[in-house]
DNA sequence: ACCTGAACACCGTTCAAGT
DNA sequence: ACCTGAACACCGTTCAAGT
């Protein structure tokens, strides 16, 4: 599964060009994405660098120290919002890019906000996020609402697009069905919703894409409305 | 830490009850509970039972079934919806419970809807949350989006309550000001608007009970206004 | 300055053996 | 039927040594 080849066929002494925290923090990004949180092991990245698992600790502090410098790398795969665009759009592509960020880095979903030392991206991030908000007439504590309220619905989002057992709509329909076969036997008869569930996911199925946007308008809905402004800038019907 | 008496004080032989699943899944659950998913070995399990940890293999397959078994038992501590109160209350008061208990049992937020053997309870309540949603006036595919979105936005929180580094509304603007204190020393001129935040949490605090409200009340307005129905139950002006 | 090797205290799980 | 003991292939990290 993990089999590499031995030390011979690595990389190594004047073939293989000096190791920094750079190269370490990309090699852990792709072995994360690659094999998960339970993969990026010290050892296993250490043998992709083609070096001995010691020496990664001339670059990084700890393990907690590499996971930190990963973080900071997706966070700076985000776009940041900008209020010249308009809260809106702008606060709207945020998401949506928050959401890809971590689509293809799905390990890190419970890691953005968990940085005791966050990075230069990180607080950009946040930065602008505030800024966007405060800037389009958001009172600062509306502003708190509404970041906490988006962030909760795009990180839970990813959540469970990550851990549902089905990746497209063709599959969630089979999943489903074979999800309630599998539970105890006298469940199938008592459960007549998930029947339903069942019935409707094999034929239409469940599409993650079309399921953020309706979810991402709905909150952006709401918001629209906590904007002491919003009634002027309605067009006069 | 994690030291624990020697095998002479704990219970063995005939005083120590027969293990069983039951007390296996419940022993895991405070584990959990008290040194998180990390802290969840076979090992220290088997220690806090007074038992080999091979012994454990009798009652659970593996470990994938032990978190299997620890799941459901959270589950049955969610609310359960009912149409009969009401579709929003009903919801309101489900998303509440559902917190709580992750709040009881941080280590499973990411787990609870990846299970690919749901337990009895975990097919009760996504059952009652269709069944009351559908028994209110909702269409499948407007009950679809309805739980992703509630369910994105609880599970979201909860993550973030989880991994904020701060627990009171009263640590919250230490830790902003020693978060930027921490970070690169040009960041913090040149993000005026996480000066505000250090400020007015500070001042004022983060209070996750309120912001949870906030978040859930804009949610459900929004939802309200999903249901073909709306305009006719508003009381006429 | 950077990398290595051996060691320590951990994992989950298999297999064969005990009672 | 239930529990034990030894073993295997893993972890992150420390410490002392090499170049």
């Amino acid at each position: 599964m993990t089999a590499q080849p031995p030390a011979a066929s690595r990389p190594r002494g004047r073939e293989r060009a000096r190791l920094n925290r750079e190269t370490v923090l990309a090699e852990a990004l792709a072995l994360a994405d690659a094999d998960g949180l339970d993969g990026l092991g010290m050892r296993p990245l250490s043998q992709r660098l083609g070096v001995v698992p010691m020496a990664l600790y001339k670059h990084v502090a700890n393990k907690e120290d590499l996971l930190d410098g990963m973080i900071d790398l997706v966070w700076a795969e985000v776009e940041m919002p900008d209020a010249e665009r308009g809260w809106r759009t702008s606060m709207g592509d945020r998401s949506r890019s928050l959401r890809q960020a971590l689509k293809r880095h799905p390990w890190a979903i419970g890691l953005m906000e968990a940085r005791l030392r966050p990075g230069f991206a990180n607080l950009a991030q946040h930065n602008a996020m505030m800024g966007c908000l405060r800037g389009s007439g958001f009172s600062f504590r509306t502003t708190v609402h509404v970041t906490s309220t988006l962030d909760a619905f795009v990180y839970g989002f990813a959540l469970q697009e990550r851990s549902l057992p089905f990746d497209t709509a063709e599959q969630s329909g089979d999943v489903a069905e074979q999800k309630l076969q599998d539970a105890p036997p006298e469940a199938a008869a008592a459960f007549p919703h998930l029947l339903e569930v069942v019935r409707e996911l094999g034929a239409a199925g469940y599409d993650y894409d079309t399921e953020f946007e309706t979810g991402l308008a709905l909150v952006l809905d709401a918001v629209e409305r906590l904007r002491p402004e919003w009634r002027a800038e309605l067009p006069s019907p």
